[in-house]
DNA sequence: CGTTAAGTTGAAGGCGCTCAACCGACGTGG
DNA sequence: CCACGTCGGTTGAGCGCCTTCAACTTAACG
């Protein structure tokens, strides 16, 4: 069933049927969820959610009141749960969809594979990563290219899960409300932001779906790199070139960026 | 020699001195480092950086040009270099002192014991919770109130490693442009901010030096709750009140917060 | 069909940025 | 010893990005 999560472990590497079956049969309950939900993440000693088909995020409620939303899990993520949550950060679902708690104990499990840790220590790299991006991120850009930077590193992410169909378009819940308070900016200003980029022509958003018009120029307004996102792991050289369709991925690889 | 270390996980639990010596008798060398340094992390298949004495930072060089600090790393904090580097981050030395690098196959050895790999846990936790209440930080508050919550962060920080003296000051290499850096603000704007916190007579920094003047008022300016911090880790309950000087510690969590 | 949520647009005002000049401390080299 | 350069800190002025407030439209939903 979470087929989107194999899409993104498969990006790592080829996986044998008994381990595609250790992640299929993988213990734990399934949610059905909607948009609004708050997880009450109640697993004590931690463990996984994996997001089947639903996008979530977790937020942060300032003492000012205003929230902010400090990291998307899109369909196919896994978010790991401390043993040590910090309770000042929750889950909130931004779509109807099916989540999947799983104990840390039976997450175990999959490190009997050395892959296929590998491949999860990989997607938990890649999520802490992405956390410090967000920082430099509103730390260093003005408000639209925020958020072309944003909407580039979503459509990486999507297309790793297999959710971006023909490299420009996908489905995606997020309000400008949901997209100012992880941008930190207002929500006006983030309706002027993607004004000026449609009218560029360069993405839209419409209908609950992303739509990417002009996949360089949005890099090129965003300054995106996407080597932050670790798509060309580290991995051990040999087996490097091993898969073909990662050339692919490599070209879209150097997208030019602002000059200083 | 790692005194600040100890210190700091001693804040989980008491350990036995069969404990302690494997802490303190870690493999890895030791490296003299210098203000401006920056490290070339070369540990292949990751590690911890140990801070014996100095300061230092991970940075981010924005396509702007913008330097952006994204994390700080205090005497006798640990800092965790995954074995998929994000090449994009690097660490800087801010002030004059010592390292250790550990070889990730050495720190293993540290799980042995339960409760050191609990504490180490606990403190890898603790980053990870930092992280997202820094990205909280700049966008849901304005410069001033920024810059009271890192400090009120960092004191509480430096407290649990044994360097806050008298509970109000301790030696801090940072300049204002590392502040400012680490604040989303121009150097010119974070010496506004602290102009207004010194004529408040909340706190100061002369000298390379942190004094706190008032602490009830910087928290306030602040809204600062230090839950994120986890300084009352979710233990077992049964551990939980075995030693006494936490009792201290936990009058000062319930700080006040402006209002909403 | 009424109500609520999401999106859009306009206007006013302020927070924070850039540019620029100046000062003081410090270290180095002549 | 002094001259000089550099770095960090401080202050002022002007401008512009972004915020808040507000009104209105459109879509979604019971």
């Amino acid at each position: 069933m979470p087929t989107a999560l194999l899409s993104r472990l498969q990006r790592w590497a080829e996986f044998t049927p008994a381990e595609i079956a250790l992640v299929q049969d993988l213990p734990g309950q399934t949610l059905a969820a909607q948009r609004g939900d708050v997880l009450p993440v109640d697993l004590r000693d931690g463990g996984s959610l994996i997001m089947l088909d639903c996008w979530a995020a977790t937020f942060k409620d300032a003492p000012s009141g205003r929230r902010v939303i400090t990291e998307y899990i899109l369909p196919g993520e896994l978010y790991e749960v401390s043993r040590f949550k910090d309770k000042t950060t929750n889950v909130l679902i931004l779509s109807r969809g099916q989540v999947r708690l799983v104990p840390h104990s039976d997450m175990r499990g999959l490190y009997a594979s050395e892959r296929l840790g590998e491949a999860l220590d990989w997607m938990a790299a890649i999520r802490a990563s992405i956390s410090r991006e967000w920082l430099a991120n509103i730390a260093a850009r003005k408000a639209h290219e925020r958020l072309a930077h944003l909407l580039s590193e979503l459509s990486v992410r999507l297309n790793a899960a297999g959710l971006l169909h023909d490299a420009a378009r996908a489905e995606m819940p997020l309000t400008q409300m949901d997209l100012a308070s992880s941008l930190a900016m207002s929500n006006v200003h983030l309706n002027n932001a993607l004004q000026r980029l449609r009218s560029g022509g360069i993405v839209d958003i419409r209908d609950k779906h992303l739509v990417i018009l002009n996949r360089d120029h949005l890099d090129a307004v965003a300054g995106f790199d996407d080597t932050y996102l670790l798509q060309w792991p580290t991995r051990l050289p040999d087996r490097r070139s091993s898969i073909a369709d990662r050339r692919v991925q490599r070209e879209r690889r150097r997208s030019p960026h602002l000059t200083p």
